[in-house]
DNA sequence: GTTCAGCGAGAGCACTGCTCTCTGTTGAGA
DNA sequence: TCTCAACAGAGAGCAGTGCTCTCGCTGAAC
């Protein structure tokens, strides 16, 4: 049914589509800040007002994006392990390409990990997405049957109980002790990318590649991988 | 010599610090992203075009807002250490004190560890001030002789390099192991702060205390303490 | 063939950062 | 003590923004 579309709606979802690259394009070169609804319109040959049919607010077209670009990463992630072999080389190829897709994407990168966009709370949408390099970090460790750390400190209740609320989404039986250490890697692996991007390492390990490489595997080592 | 200041001089620093006080007023309340010069103006009951007489532009005034940030956050932590005691309670103290800032400053917090704005590339001033957490964390971690670990992968001569440096620049012979963990722990700790910040924890460890309380050990632990 | 939702254009509102010019004031040197 | 240059604030104005509203046109459904 949703093949036979009239010309109109064909037409209409092109051009919405059309608007995002264009956005997306303007975004990459200018940043979130610089996004200009007028001037995506003026490039697409159409006056500002008529964008206001496809997208409510900027706001709004900027949510559009921050999806796309969580997608992005994510599927970036996704593609870089190659699925079978040592888990430690998975892990390192998982990292590196989405340390990869940021310094390629700086402006995409900053809008979905940067500071939030006012008008914008996280909507349904964006949690999905938004979990798939997690993901396939997950997936690389949880295939490898990771040995528990053995030193571990005890975990509240509360946090046990979130650590198995999240292995169950996950699908997955894992010990809490380590999908906690995996939020930790997760949490390290965009902590280290956003310092880098945002100018933090400047003065310590400002070329970061060196330290990226050994933070790959001290994380790895983290994860009990 | 400098005590001695004209009334135009002493005003104009009255001014200065008026207009910042109100600024980061404003940004508390609507984020860099809505800062307005001619709110500020109008608030203070001037003209936009007289504050251009204090600061050149929104940017620049913007970044005196950064520079001020960071010595808040800063100030926050060292003063947080009580500077003897047990090394993971001061190890804590530091680190609660931080996110407890950055939850109370949480625009402020953006400007700083959010997206960078735009027209802005650090200057030195805001290289030494930046560093005022990590420094707190070092001189908690050195004053209490942390033991190696005992895996520790090898290092490249760059990032061996790059860790001597830093020591030097801290004016402490540490081992370049224990350096390097020390800079994994400063990114943890940001990390953290934001991905609870901006809602990345949102569906996982959302109410974060006990996480970062756990988290707070474990990389206490990373670091040999 | 008529009707009507969807579409683009255009004008307009309230706002922004920033510049320029004009006028009044202040303070330091002759 | 007087003069004059540096300084400070006001106001108008420019180019741009997001967003709204109204206007005709058009394609598709009835």
């Amino acid at each position: 049914m949703t093949a036979t579309k009239t010309a109109r709606e064909r037409a209409r979802a092109e051009l919405t589509r059309e608007i995002k690259d264009e956005a997306r394009r303007q975004l990459a070169e200018v940043g979130a800040h610089g996004l200009s609804l007028r001037a995506v319109a003026r490039e697409l040959g159409m006056v500002s007002s008529a964008l206001y049919r496809y997208f409510p607010s900027r706001d709004r077209l900027l949510t559009e994006l921050i999806i796309d670009a969580y997608d992005a990463v994510g599927e970036a992630a996704e593609k870089a392990d190659p699925g079978t072999g040592d888990p430690r080389t998975r892990w390192h190829a998982v990292w590196q390409a989405t340390r990869a897709w940021a310094k390629a994407h700086p402006h995409e990168y900053a809008l979905i990990y940067g500071s939030p966009i006012p008008g914008y709370q996280a909507p349904q949408d964006t949690i999905v997405p938004a979990a798939r390099v997690a993901q396939a970090m997950a997936k690389v460790l949880l295939e490898a049957d990771p040995h528990e750390p053995a030193v571990t400190a005890p975990m509240s209740a509360e946090l046990r109980g979130q650590a198995e609320a999240l292995a169950r989404a996950l699908g997955a039986h894992a010990p809490a002790e380590v999908v906690t250490r995996l939020i930790g890697a997760w949490t390290q692996l965009f902590g280290a990318i956003s310092f880098e991007l945002f100018g933090q390492y400047v003065g310590s390990v400002d070329p970061s590649d060196a330290y990226f490489e050994h933070l790959t595997g001290q994380m790895a080592d983290f994860v009990g991988l």
